[in-house]
RNA sequence: GGGCGCUUAGCUCAGCUGGUAGAGCGCCGCGCUUACAACGCGGUGGUCGGGGGUUCGAGUCCCUCAGCGCCCA
């Protein structure tokens, strides 16, 4: 342990000081706490992605979690933060085939000894190696350990205080026993069910995509005018921007109330090309002014096909596979030449390919009216991938929402929002919500539905009656185990048994964190002390998805909320306000500014920016963050060595400070001191309140404007008395007040800079920083008399008035290009009756800061004139005449 | 098209329930002062995006317009 009156003190090498420390003895370990639920304070955190690299978004909002993690733990909260790795899902899928040279094969058994073809990247030449869904697995836990090290490293170096005995990841055997425990109850409660219906699909990944994964993007298209045939002969134009799915036409709509059409809604038309006959039927969604105002539905073309599918009845004539390629076979309803066409000059093309063949074949026939119009529209993209999505019927598994909308909502209301006004987010996506949360995906690697079906002795599979493993069997692989009264030999055959082919959506695992952190399923006791949480902290942008599939998902399982508060922060956005993005190339890595500026700094940094609110990234807040530590150092060493018994436990003010430990007798101060102290408590007012409303950034804010007028005002103002200049006694007086003042100020920054604060604590004081008590005021101190200072306006006035004359005596100084310690012959202050009042209790300070010879005063004319301009005053000064040395 | 947020000093941002515009950085100047020269002190700097309204009084409340960002159609 260091001391500071040794060498210069310093900020280097902190962090690991201090980080192993509290790992040695447990510091941030959650306790089961005698007092039960109420005594705890558990955090469901944002499990990072570990296949990517940390980037400087996640110091920023990581740090605001844990100032309020380390503000609660002061509070004597038992503190339950523990830290996931989001390792499922498409990314780590990709990286784990590319680091090791495999493909998954859910159709393959577990092989023990499988060893894969490379490790660290697939040399050229060499093929990649199918292998088992769950060695796939395996292999990801291989691969993420690494990226868990090196996160932990870090979040470890930024001064987390996560329990890191709690950590999970979203892949591992606990994480899929809760999913899959949790589905089989939704299962059984009729909450999840398995349909087949129209799916948004991504023909690249070729899974389907759900609806809070999708993404507008505008995209140059064309408006074809294509020439249908009226019964009578005549043409009906028909403007669309995907003239390759004319053979998936199954009826053109108009508007109700467009006269244009009245008369030909009922009717049928022909397509051109492909000769079926198609109703004209009216519908709302009909835009009259869009096209020729009316539309041709194909199944699928967009989702708003889908709509008029199902609600005219339409039938289904399917062309396009889930490869992204025309079907081989031609829907129904074509003529003998419209399917010849199709066949040579469709089927099995993708869509610029078959749009191409269509328009050229319309253009041939005269059914094509004038040319394509350009037009920029906005398309469907799943959010990680490069083609428009299109519309395949599929079987997939859901999890009703859309019947739950009300108490969803009447949910969003009864959570704590910081701040308030993100709630209108997840109350608008409740409000739009399409239709019930589509959890399959048609992918390999992510949790499997714990679901086989028996084929018939015609081999087809029973969707209706599903096969189910007990929860005690869970977590399952239904592509490598077999069900319940099955043999593995029976897979696959008539008579015989299927897996569910599906993983669930990554969203469907991460949406339980708060039943996988509190370890729902393995520890009963521990998940009914920490649920439902106190606080989820997560971005704005991943409302609608993580916020509401884990709202969805409590309330499901436990008729609740999920936690009771929710902290939203915002971006980092580069200088160019861009947000900050892998994708975009702009990302700064953390470990660098650590080591460059110190975790305090870059925490202070990510603190400064108020809850919500994108930030930009800005070094130069990093270096006031480093100020502001080194000033803490600086300071503090005065402080504590003013006094001369640095070490020791003993000291009056260490305890005294804590302020909540019994106090023997009052501490009788200058008036001064306790005006000083008094303004102290009620910043701890001020801080505790921003805190306990989730704004580290006003607590921050408020306790480092008071600290900087605690160094350059209050201790410049006593620093000669607390020397001793003005004997013992009084000197105990100012060093009472400062050491006092500095335990606060210590306890208050400690949340947002851990290191530097535990650092100085433990200079002088027993026991980590991180562990005490939050400081409530000091109430032991008294001032020696009734006077002004005993209340708060006369504490104000006080201190005011002391800060206006120390500047108004630096400002004469500085002026006249002298030191600050040159002294001053003679301050004349003109001002009220009562800053007199008050200055004369400061007298002596006031002389031994300025150095002033003396210190006089003259009432004001208008003294009595009221409260306008009682607390002004005016200053004349008379410095001492120096005589120049001659200039060189 | 709808919603949310933002617009305050050259830059990054505070300004809670309306009461004479703030901080830091930058810039200029002064100063080695026994906590601090990788520092301290002082100074400079803004018709609070535009317009209208309510009020004795508006950066703050209301309306409207514009720009930026995000979300949803």
């Amino acid at each position: 342990m260091s001391t500071p009156a040794a060498d210069k003190p310093t900020l280097d090498g902190l962090e690991d000081r201090w980080s192993a420390r509290w790992e040695l003895e447990g510091n941030y370990r959650f306790e089961r706490p005698e007092g039960g639920r109420r005594a705890v304070y558990s955090i469901d955190t944002p499990p990072p992605t570990v296949s990517g690299s940390l980037h400087v978004g996640h110091v920023f909002s990581y740090t605001h979690t844990d100032t309020i993690a380390r503000y609660k733990r002061m509070r004597g909260y038992q503190v339950f933060y523990p830290m996931g790795w989001d390792d499922n899902g498409l990314p780590t899928e990709r990286r784990v085939q590319n680091y090791f040279g495999v493909r998954c094969d859910v159709s393959l058994p577990y092989d023990p000894d499988f060893k894969p073809p490379a490790d660290g990247g697939l040399e050229k030449g060499v093929e990649a190696v199918s292998c088992s869904r769950p060695n796939f697995v395996e292999l990801c836990g291989v691969l993420v350990a690494e990226d868990e090290k090196a996160f932990e490293a870090l979040f470890r170096k930024l001064g987390l205080s996560v329990d890191w005995t709690q950590h999970y990841t979203t892949i591992g055997d606990s994480a899929r026993r809760a999913s899959q425990r949790a589905f089989l109850r939704l299962l059984a409660a009729g909450e999840a069910y398995s349909a087949e219906a129209p799916t948004l699909w991504d023909v690249d990944f070729r899974t389907a995509v759900a609806q809070a994964e999708l993404e507008d993007r505008e995209r140059e298209g064309a408006y074809h005018r294509l020439s249908f045939r009226r019964p009578d002969g005549s043409g009906l134009l028909v403007d669309t921007t995907r003239p390759e799915l004319l053979a998936a036409c199954v009826a053109v709509v108009a508007h109700p109330d467009d006269a244009r059409f009245a008369d030909l809604v009922g009717s049928t038309v022909t397509t051109p090309v492909f000769g079926a006959e198609v109703p004209v039927l009216a519908h709302s969604l009909a835009q009259p002014d869009k096209g020729t105002g009316v539309a041709m539905v194909c199944t699928f073309g967009d989702v708003t096909d889908v709509t008029w599918w199902r609600e005219l009845s339409l039938p289904v004539r399917s062309v396009m596979g889930r490869d992204g390629r025309f079907v081989a076979t031609p829907p129904t309803g074509l003529t003998v030449e419209g399917q010849t066409f199709y066949q040579e000059s469709i089927a099995g093309r993708n869509v610029n390919q078959a749009q191409r063949a269509v328009v050229e074949q319309l253009r041939a026939r005269g059914e094509l009216i004038g040319d394509p119009k350009p037009i920029r529209h906005a398309v469907k993209f799943y959010e990680r991938g490069d083609r428009p999505l299109e519309i395949v019927t599929s079987r997939q598994w859901f999890f009703r929402t859309v019947s739950h909308r009300d108490a969803l909502a009447t949910l969003g209301s009864q959570l704590g929002w910081h701040p308030t006004y993100m709630a209108a987010r997840f109350a608008h996506w409740v409000d739009g919500l399409q239709g019930d949360w589509l959890v399959s995906r048609q992918r390999f690697f992510g949790v499997p539905f714990p679901v086989w079906y028996r084929l018939g002795d015609d081999g087809s599979p029973d969707y209706s009656d599903p096969l189910l493993p007990g929860e005690s069997q869970l977590p399952v692989d239904p592509s490598t185990q077999a069900p319940p009264g099955f043999n593995e030999a029976d897979r696959g055959r008539p008579g015989g048994f299927v897996a569910d082919p599906d993983v669930m959506d990554t969203w469907a695992t991460s949406s339980l964190t708060p039943q996988i952190a509190g370890r729902w399923v393995d520890d009963p006791e521990l998940f009914d002390l920490v649920f439902p949480m106190d606080l989820r902290p997560q971005g704005h942008d991943i409302i609608r998805t993580w916020l509401f599939s884990t709202v969805v998902r409590s309330y499901l399982e436990h008729g609740t909320l999920p936690w009771t508060n929710a902290a939203i922060s915002g971006w980092i956005l580069d200088p160019d306000r861009k947000k900050m993005s892998k994708s975009k190339g702009n990302v700064v890595t953390p470990s660098g500014l650590l080591e460059r500026y110190g975790s305090d700094a870059v925490r202070y940094w990510a603190a400064s920016a108020r809850p919500g609110t994108d930030a930009t990234f800005d070094e130069a807040q990093m270096k006031i963050g480093r100020r502001l530590a080194i000033k803490l150092l600086n300071v503090s060493r005065f402080v504590i060595g003013a006094s001369g018994d640095t070490a020791s436990g003993e000291t009056a003010s260490g305890d005294t400070a804590s302020g909540e430990r019994d106090a023997p007798e009052a501490v009788v101060l200058e008036a001064v001191d306790a005006a000083f102290l008094d303004s102290c408590n009620a910043l701890v007012a001020d801080v505790t309140e921003a805190f306990e409303s989730y704004d580290y950034a006003r607590a921050l804010e408020r306790s480092e404007a008071f600290f900087w007028m605690f160094c350059d005002d209050y201790v410049e103002l006593v620093k000669n008395r607390a020397y001793a200049a003005l004997g013992e006694e009084r000197a105990a007086s100012a060093r009472y007040a400062l050491r006092s003042g500095l335990s606060t100020l210590l306890r208050l920054f400690a949340p947002v800079l851990p290191f530097v604060t535990e650092e100085v604590w433990s200079w002088w004081q027993p026991g980590s920083i991180h562990r005490a008590e939050w400081p409530t005021g000091d109430k032991r101190h008294r001032a020696p008399q009734p006077a002004t200072a005993s209340d708060p306006a006369g504490d104000e006035l006080l201190l005011q008035s002391a800060r206006k004359l120390l500047a108004e005596v630096r400002r004469a100084k500085t002026e006249a290009g002298v030191s600050l310690r040159a002294p001053v012959e003679k301050v004349v202050v003109t001002a009220s009756d009562a800053v007199i009042s008050a200055l004369s209790s400061a007298a002596d300070d006031l002389r031994e800061a300025g150095v002033i010879a003396e210190l006089a005063y003259e009432l004001t004319d208008d003294a009595s004139g009221g409260v306008v301009g009682a607390s002004e005053l005016s200053v004349h000064i008379v410095l001492t005449k120096v005589v120049e040395p001659p200039k060189p």
